[in-house]
DNA sequence: ATCTCACTGTAACCCTTGTTACTGATAACA
DNA sequence: TGTTATCAGTAACAAGGGTTACAGTGAGAT
C-alpha cells in the first residue's frame, strides 16, 4: 500500500502528510461490480483510488440507474467528499468498475487536513473541480447529444477505463448505464457495426474506430 | 454594501473577515438581463450576492443553451471559484435574472483567506457541496422527467426566484432556458392552462398550482 | 384609428426513442 | 448430446418532442 500511495500521490501529498494516511488510512479492495458505496447510507470516510476504476451512478424513481462518470487512481469522488463534510447520506451509487484497491481516510482527519496542509487542501479543491467539469461533461451529453453519440462515447470512456479496445459487457448492462433500453443499445451498436466503428460478439464488443 | 454584507454573510463569517471583504471587494450592481460572465472568459474574481438573482447557463455547439440553476443571496458560484483556484476560462455564462448586486473578491485574497479564515475555507467547501447537488438535480431533471414536468419546475424556480407567482416571459425566452423550440413550449403551456397549473396572458404566466 | 410587429395558437409532419413481442444464436451444463 | 438460460436481432407500433408553416391577437407607434 505504502508503495502504491506513492506511486499514485507522491508527486501530490508532501512525505509528512503520506505518512499520516499510510497510519489512519484502511487500505480496502473489491472485485469488480462490488458495490462501494450506496444511496441514502452515510459515508465513514473518503476513498482514494490506487488501482482500477470505480463508476458512479444516479438512480431515478423507478430505481433505474444512469451512469454519471468514471473514477481513475489519483482521483477522490468529491461527491463523498462532500458527504464526509457535511455529514449527509449519499446521493450517489459507487460501483467497481474493475477489481479496484483504495485508502479509506476516516472523516476526522480529513477535516485536520484541510487545516493543516496546503497540498491537502489544494487536493480536495482541485478534486472539486474535476468532478464539476465532469457532471458539466455528463449534462452536456444528455443534454445536447443523441443516444447514438452518447453510445460511441460510452464505448470509448469504457475501453479508456479498461485499457483494451474490447469490451466485455451485455447489451442489457450498457442500457442499465445509459438509462435506455436493451431494444435501443441493440439497434444503435448494429447501426455502428455496419458503420464499420465496432464488431460485435456475443458479450463482447470491440472498438475500431477508437 | 457593509450593511447588505453583514445581513447576508454575517453569521456566516467572523467579523475580521467581513472587514476585509469590505475593503479588497469593489461593489458591483448590475440589470436584469445583463451577462455577468462569458463562455471562455478569464475570471478575475468571485461574486457574492448581495441582493437579486442570476442564472447560470450551458452552451451547446451551436450556440443554444441550457439553464444549469439559479444563485440567490448568500450563495457564489462554485464554478467560478473552481476557475479562479485553477487560473483557468469559464465553462459557464452567469447572466443577471433580476436587478442584482454583488461583492467582487479578487483572486489572490481567496486564496489568502482559503488557508487564514475557518469560515471561509467552510463556506467555499458548502458552496461546492450545494453547486454538485443542483447540477445532480439539474441532472435528474433532464435526464429523467419530460418536459412538460420541467416546464412546471421551472416556472415554479422562476417564481421562487422573483418571488412572484406571475412570470413575465415570452414562450421563446423559456424554450431557450430549457433548450428547446417556442412551439413545444406553447404547447404545453397551454395543456397546463388547460389542467388549471396555470393562466396565460401575453408576456405573462401566473402559477395557479404553486 | 389603424398599422405594424412581436407574441401566441395550432395543425401537420417527421425523427428519435421507448415498448412489446417474437425468433434465433450461443454457451453452459446436466 | 440434448436441454435450458441468457443474450442478440428485428419488426411493428406508440409517444414525445422538434420543425415548418400559417393564422390570429394584443399593444404600442404614427
Amino acid at each position: 500500500m505504502q508503495h502504491q500511495l506513492e506511486e499514485a500521490y507522491g508527486f501530490l501529498f508532501e512525505k509528512e502528510l503520506l505518512n499520516e494516511i499510510t497510519e489512519c488510512g484502511s487500505f480496502k479492495s473489491v472485485k469488480a461490480g462490488e458495490t462501494i458505496i450506496e444511496i441514502g447510507s452515510y459515508i465513514t470516510g473518503m476513498p482514494l483510488l490506487l488501482t482500477g476504476a470505480i463508476k458512479i451512478l444516479r438512480e431515478d424513481q423507478n430505481g433505474d440507474e444512469l451512469l454519471l462518470y468514471f473514477i481513475e487512481r489519483g482521483d477522490t469522488c468529491a461527491m463523498t467528499l462532500s458527504c464526509c463534510l457535511g455529514r449527509k447520506k449519499s446521493e450517489i451509487r459507487a460501483v467497481a468498475e474493475t477489481d479496484t484497491t483504495f485508502v479509506m481516510i476516516p472523516i476526522a482527519k480529513m477535516e485536520e487536513w484541510t487545516g493543516k496542509y496546503k497540498s491537502w487542501r489544494n487536493f480536495v479543491f482541485e478534486s472539486y473541480h474535476s468532478r464539476l467539469s465532469e457532471m458539466l461533461d455528463t449534462i452536456d451529453t444528455i443534454a445536447f447529444m443523441n443516444m447514438d453519440q452518447r453510445l460511441m462515447r460510452y464505448l470509448r470512456d469504457k475501453a479508456k477505463i479498461n485499457k483494451d479496445a474490447t469490451i466485455q459487457s451485455t447489451h442489457q448492462q450498457i442500457a442499465y448505464d445509459l438509462h435506455t433500453s436493451r431494444v435501443v443499445i441493440s439497434r444503435l451498436l448494429k447501426k455502428l457495426e455496419i458503420d464499420n466503428k465496432i464488431s460485435l460478439q456475443r458479450n463482447q464488443i470491440k472498438i475500431l474506430d477508437l
